[in-house]
DNA sequence: TGTACATCAGTGAACGCGCGTTCACTGATGTAC
DNA sequence: TGTACATCAGTGAACGCGCGTTCACTGATGTAC
């Protein structure tokens, strides 16, 4: 089979193999590397070395690409959230474990997380399933459910794990940070850090006493 | 004075007048309108019915309009949260109030407040003084303190702090969103949904009992 | 008050650039006989 | 196995566009005498 090794060897091989997994992945070093203002097709098409029109053959415009990179990346940050959640021998720790996977999965891939974010609104203006971000919002609010957050009624309980998500959406856009950089130093890490912000909210504590 | 009626009553005056505002106005109408992709130096000087040459007499380039744009929408943002935090009975009422204004600026003013997020984060990148977004952010710490916020230790206080930032940061990105509608219409309006949010952080409750 | 002149705030044309997208093309791949 | 051919995934040149910025200019304003 010397078609086969030809592909697998040869520097410059027959066509490419998987031009559309290479182009997502151009696209997230060139997002990370030179931020959202540099994220051209021309530019990932530069960073996969084809040219400038060959991306169209795999997507049908330049928002199209950017949608299948977000995509890719709510995947991506739901696999971190469930292996987590997977790890974790109760309720509690299990939706700390998730919110801590979220924060760090945004510390890694602060644009990405920035692009997903907005595809996400976008999203919203429209009406749609929403079926990845979905996923991940899910986890966190399955959490929430199994254990047991003291609220007295359905209302207050949406509004803790609202204010849940805001928090955890505003650390995680927050969390490279260098503002942050003593705490994270005293408590032992970034995981550390994340994890005692977010045990400040209060659906792990008791109602106020009044 | 017949320059001054003229000024005042012909409809393309001698000048302008005052066009650096007139370019910073047209910038926000432009924002909020069109989005931040539309935001062109171009776009702007149109908009304020200028050549695209003009607004090189008031500002440096096109960073430096953005940066004025971000610091003007600080200002009317710490105007909002003064105003609102004079008018509250006690620190409570008036952290409250603060987290509030701060969240309906940025529902009324979207696109600015993403901007400031933006230019406030690059500016982190490099030091800086950063005078005007800790304007804001000190009147928010310090109703912090005055309440006495209950936490054990500096440490912990400091935390409680991110996590009040975190949140409203994420429900400032949110406050717009449609999902919100039917706990909005629920509560009896905007403010009162923001402020039942906000009231879900840790700082307004006992800490664990454990 | 009137005149001469420096300064200031605009204009409009032009520059080079990178962009998204289209198009006719080429050469490799897979398939039918 | 060999050949003919349709299909697929690339190329490279070209398009029109809006952008940021520069430049020589013009005309109104403010100032000195």
């Amino acid at each position: 089979m010397p078609r086969l090794v030809d592909a697998m060897s040869a520097s410059k091989p027959y066509h490419h193999g998987d031009l559309r997994r290479a182009l997502l992945d151009a696209a997230e070093r060139v997002l990370e590397r030179d931020g959202a203002g540099a994220l051209s097709l021309r530019a990932v098409a530069r960073e996969a070395g084809v040219s400038a029109a060959a991306p169209y053959h795999h997507f049908k415009d330049k928002d199209d690409l950017l949608a299948a990179v977000a995509r890719a990346g709510f995947e991506k940050m739901t696999d971190y959230m469930r292996k987590a959640a997977l790890a974790a021998p109760d309720a509690r720790a299990r939706l700390n474990a998730i919110g801590v996977a979220y924060v760090c999965y945004a510390r890694d891939n602060p644009a990405i997380y920035h692009l997903m974010y907005d595809k996400g609104r976008q999203r919203d203006m429209r009406a749609g399933p929403r079926t990845e971000e979905n996923s991940a919002y899910n986890l966190v609010i399955q959490s929430m459910v199994d254990m047991g957050v003291d609220e007295p009624n359905p209302i207050d309980l949406e509004l803790a794990q609202i204010a849940g998500w805001c928090a955890a959406h505003g650390l995680a856009e927050m969390a490279g940070a260098k503002e942050f950089d003593r705490l994270k130093a005293i408590l032992g890490g970034d995981e550390a850090f994340f994890s005692a912000v977010l045990s400040h909210l209060g659906m792990y504590r008791q109602p106020p006493p009044k």
